[in-house]
DNA sequence: GTGAATTTCGCAAACGTTTGCGATGACGTT
DNA sequence: AACGTCATCGCAAACGTTTGCGAAATTCAC
C-alpha cells in the first residue's frame, strides 16, 4: 500500500504524450486538442492525481501557505482568531501554518527562521510577551515576506496591524461602570509594554477624568491571572479598602476578583460589580455572569488574512503600513448593576 | 526592500566554488576541507541562508510537515491537543499545518486533498461529528501518508488510534457519585454513533450495575450543549422527577445544568451533584467549581505525535494498527459531595 | 621517479512542475 | 509548387537542493 504519489510524467508516459502537455491539458490550455484534454483529464481523475504544491510553489517561488505565530493556541481569543483565520485562507485556496511561541522569545524567533524556510506566503503574528526586539520579524520582510501583526503589537513597527480598540473598550466599561452608580473603580492591569495594557489602561483615566472621579492611585494594580487576582481581592476585602467596581484587563482575571469576592462575603454586584475582557466562553458560566467587552476574535483573524491577501496580490514595491481598528462591543451581564 | 532569497548558489557563486560543496560544507560532509567549511558557514551565517524546505522536501518527496484535521479549534479540548501536537513537533524539527473541517464532512474531504497535494509526512486527524466514510483517509494512506486518528475515531477503521478511557472515565464519574450518596442518578448523553458518545454512556451504565442500581431509562437524555441542558434541567425540575445527580457528557452541559438547577432554587451540591467530562478551564470557574475528568489533551497529541514519528522512522511495508488508550482522572470539586 | 592512495572538489541528474520557444504537420491560399 | 497560417505538441531550462560518481590535485610509500 505504500504507493508513491501519480505525478504529471506518470499521465504522460500512460498516454505516450509530453509532461508539458499534460501540464497544459490540465489547465485547460488553448493550445491542446479536445481529445487530448480530454484524455488526460480522465486518466488525472481515474489515477486521483493530486499537483505537488511543493513543486509549484518551488516553481514560481512563493507558496500558499500562510504562518501564523502566537504565544498560546489555549486561550479562547487566540483560537476563535485562528479559527477566523483559518476559515478565509481556506477559502482562497490558502493552508494555514501554525507555531506557538509559548510566550518565549528565543523559540519565537526559531518560529521565524521556520517561516523563512517553508517560504511561506506571509506571517500573521502576535507577539510573545517577552518579545522587546523586533528584528527577526524585519528580517522576514527583507527577504520578501509580509508580516501583518493583530491583537499583540508594539508601537514602534510601523508595519501593518489590526488590533481592537482597547482604549475604547475600557473607557466603555469602566463609563458603564459608573453610570451604574460605581464611585471607587479599580483596575487590574496588565504589563504596561504591551500596547494593549496600555491602552485599557488610559481608557480606565479617561472615562474616570470624563465623569470628573479623582484618579486614585491605590486603586490600579498589576494583576493579570486568575490567582493573582483571588489574592489581590482577598487581601483589599481584607484592608476594609474595598472598591466598589473592578475593571479587569481579562476575563479570567475578573472571574478570580468575582470569586474571591463573594468567597469573602461580598453580593455580587449588589456590594461590587465586575466586568472583564474579551468575552471568552468563560465569562457565560460564572455565577453571576460575566459583563465584559466582545473583541471579535474570528473577525480580527479575517482582517489580518485580508490585509495580507491584499498586499500579496498587488505585489508593490513600497507598501504604506496599514492599521486597522476593531470596535468593541459591551456585554452586559449580571456581574454589573443595572443602569436605573 | 523585496528581496528574494538567498540560496546556495549565491554563496557558491561568491566564493567561487560549486553548490554541491556548499551543500556538503553545510552538513560538516568530511570530503570538505575545514578552511572551504569556514569559508561557508561565516557566509551563510553573514547573509542569513536559511535552505529552503520546498526543495528539500521535493527533493527527498517528503516533508517535514504535520497535518493536522479537526472539527473545530475554539473547543479548549482541541486547542490543547494541538497544543501538545505543536510543542513535540516542533522539538522533532516538523511544523503543524491545521486544518479544521467546522464540522463539515465536504470540507474535511477536501482538507485531506490539500494535504495530500501539500506531500505532508503524514495526518493527524479528529474526524467530524458528520463522517461515516473514511475512504478520504483510505486515499492518504494509499498515497503513502500515515494517518493517526485521535479522540473522535470510528471502531470499522482498521489504522493508528488514540483515544481517552472514555467508558472508565465515566465509570469512575458515575461511581463517585454513588458514593457519596446520590441514588437516582441522570446521564446527559450525545450522539451514539461517535464511539466517545457510546462508551461514556456504557461507562455510566456499568457503574450503576456493579452497584446494584436499577437502570432507569426515564433518566437518560441526548443533551450535549449548554442551552440544551438548561432547558432540559429546567424541564426536569418542574416535573418533580428529578435526580439527586447528573453526568453529563461534558462541562458545559454540566454546567448549563448546574446553574439551571441554581436558578430553579436547588442547591448544588446538597440537593444535586453534578459532573462534568473535560476538565475545560471553564470548569473551575463556575459556581460552586465542577467536579469532572481530567482527558490529557496535551498528552494525548504528544502520544499522537509520537505514534506517527516512530512510524514515519520504520517506514515498513506492513503496518500494525495501534490503539492508544489514554487513563482518565476524577478531578473533584465543589459540584458533587464529598465521601463520608 | 613511479604508482597508489588520499583529499578535495565539480558535474550532472533527479525531485515535479511550468513556460518560452521552436518543431511538426495539416491545411488553405496564391 | 511554393508559401503562409494555424493547431498541436515537445524540448529544455528553471526553481533549490542532494548525491553518486568521477576528476583533479596532493600526499605518501617505495
Amino acid at each position: 500500500m505504500k504507493g508513491r504519489q501519480v505525478t504529471i510524467k506518470d499521465i504522460a508516459a500512460e498516454l505516450g504524450i509530453s509532461a508539458s502537455t499534460v501540464s497544459r491539458a490540465l489547465k485547460d490550455h488553448p493550445d491542446i486538442s479536445v481529445e487530448t484534454k480530454k484524455a488526460v483529464n480522465e486518466l488525472a481523475a481515474k489515477l486521483n492525481y493530486k499537483p505537488n504544491v511543493l513543486a509549484l510553489s518551488l516553481r514560481q517561488s512563493k507558496s500558499k501557505i500562510i504562518g501564523v505565530i502566537i504565544p498560546e493556541l489555549i486561550h479562547h481569543f487566540f483560537s476563535s482568531v485562528i479559527s477566523g483565520i483559518d476559515d478565509l485562507a481556506y477559502a482562497n485556496g490558502y493552508s494555514v501554518m501554525i507555531a506557538q511561541s509559548n510566550e518565549s522569545f528565543e523559540r519565537e524567533v526559531n518560529e521565524t527562521q521556520v517561516m523563512l524556510s517553508s517560504r511561506v506566503a506571509g506571517v500573521l503574528v502576535s507577539v510573545s510577551k517577552k518579545t522587546k526586539d523586533f528584528a527577526h520579524f524585519q528580517m522576514l520582510e527583507d527577504n520578501g515576506i509580509p508580516v501583518v501583526f493583530f491583537d499583540r503589537v508594539s508601537k514602534e513597527m510601523k508595519m501593518d496591524k489590526v488590533v481592537v480598540d482597547d482604549f475604547d473598550g475600557a473607557y466603555k466599561a469602566v463609563d458603564y461602570l459608573i453610570k451604574t452608580g460605581c464611585k471607587r473603580i479599580a483596575h487590574y492591569g496588565t504589563s504596561m509594554h504591551l500596547l494593549i495594557g496600555k491602552n485599557r489602561h488610559n481608557g480606565y483615566l479617561h472615562a474616570l477624568f470624563k465623569n470628573n472621579i479623582p484618579i486614585d492611585d491605590s486603586l490600579i494594580f498589576k494583576c493579570d491571572d486568575y490567582d493573582e487576582a483571588w489574592y489581590l481581592t482577598e487581601k483589599l476585602v481584607k484592608s476594609g479598602n474595598m472598591p466598589d467596581g473592578i475593571f479587569a484587563v481579562n476575563d479570567i482575571t475578573a472571574i478570580g476578583a468575582l470569586q474571591a469576592a463573594k468567597h469573602m462575603g461580598l453580593r455580587v454586584p449588589e456590594d461590587i460589580s465586575i466586568v472583564g475582557f474579551t468575552n471568552g466562553r468563560i465569562s457565560t458560566m460564572s455565577d453571576p455572569p460575566l459583563t465584559t467587552i466582545e473583541q471579535h476574535g474570528y473577525e480580527m483573524g479575517q482582517i489580518a488574512v485580508r490585509i495580507l491577501l491584499n498586499r500579496l496580490e498587488k505585489d508593490e514595491e513600497e507598501h504604506e503600513p496599514e492599521t486597522r481598528v476593531i470596535k468593541t462591543d459591551l456585554i452586559v451581564r449580571d456581574s454589573t448593576k443595572k443602569i436605573s
